[in-house]
DNA sequence: ATGGTCGCGTGGCGA
């Protein structure tokens, strides 16, 4: 018996505001775990009737007003869900759940990192200092046990790692998403739990591979100065069963944006 | 060219 499971991650930069287009995704990726970032919206406002309507009645969210937000959409049942607070504060950023794939469950990570502010100096900057202690909690914790399992971590790391998750790396070295600071320490995170990155063993190091573009450009697509801020890993148990993955650029397209494009993994077993 | 554009929610913050 063969088990298929899609999961898209997408900061949606407003869930409410974005509602037309996650509608067009579904309909066209009917993904069957949907991990968005960004809803801006506190839990009470969160529309879940649309979702519902859609096909997928399983939703866990933990949202706040006006800032952050990360909300898990499922056609499958979720259980244990638990939302981890970082850094003492109350923001909300990480909703982790449980599903079904194949015989076993799935512990699928949702994460919004903070994105760190402009400054990359934790001393005259304490928006980077935040992004460094998140980053370092993330490590001491998702490691061991956490990969032990099949898992997943998806989301909006506002780290690209590598030269070619950039436009430009020597332009970009001094650029917050970009300091060796930050890419060392999501290196560390990834290779101290064993973690896969998934959207690069399907895409070559040497070729570029962006999921955000910002809204600031005259002609996002044209200058194509884009970066690769949402990721997708996987546990080593997990690893055999990951077969396709795709960033969906088209959507960065399509009206009224978010600046981040949706990233689709696919797992057989 | 150190600008530029978004969303939240109504003045400025965060991205």
């Amino acid at each position: 018996m063969t088990d298929r499971l899609t999961i898209a991650t997408w900061n949606i930069n407003s869930v409410r505001l974005r509602l037309p287009i996650v509608e067009k995704f579904i309909l066209e990726q009917a993904p069957d775990v949907l991990c968005l970032q960004e809803t801006k919206c506190p839990d009470a406002n969160f529309p879940e009737a649309a979702f519902r309507k859609l096909g997928y009645p399983h939703i866990a969210i933990n949202g706040q007003k006006g800032y952050h937000g990360v909300a898990t959409i499922s056609r499958r049942p979720l259980a244990n869900i638990e939302k981890r607070g970082f850094c003492d504060k109350g923001d909300a950023r990480h909703i982790a759940v449980d599903v079904a794939f194949s015989d076993s469950p799935l512990r699928v990570h949702n994460f919004y990192v903070p994105a760190g502010g402009d400054e990359p100096d934790a001393a005259i900057n304490p928006k980077f200092g935040h992004k460094l202690d998140f980053m370092a909690e993330m490590k001491a914790w998702l490691n061991g046990a956490e990969t032990e399992r099949p898992a997943v971590l998806v989301g909006d790391l506002n780290v690209a790692p590598y030269e070619h998750d950039v436009w430009s790396h020597k332009a970009l070295l001094k650029i917050v998403s970009h300091t060796p600071v930050e890419t060392e320490l999501l290196e560390a995170i990834r290779s101290h739990g064993g973690w896969i990155d998934a959207m690069r063993r399907f895409v070559p190091m040497e070729e570029k591979l962006y999921t955000w573009w910002s809204y600031r450009a005259r002609d996002w697509a044209a200058a194509d100065k884009g970066r690769r801020l949402d990721h997708v890993w996987v546990s080593p148990p997990l690893a055999d069963r990951l077969k396709a993955m795709r960033v969906l650029r088209a959507a960065r397209g399509w009206d009224k944006p978010s600046d981040h494009a949706p990233v689709i993994a696919v797992f057989e077993e």
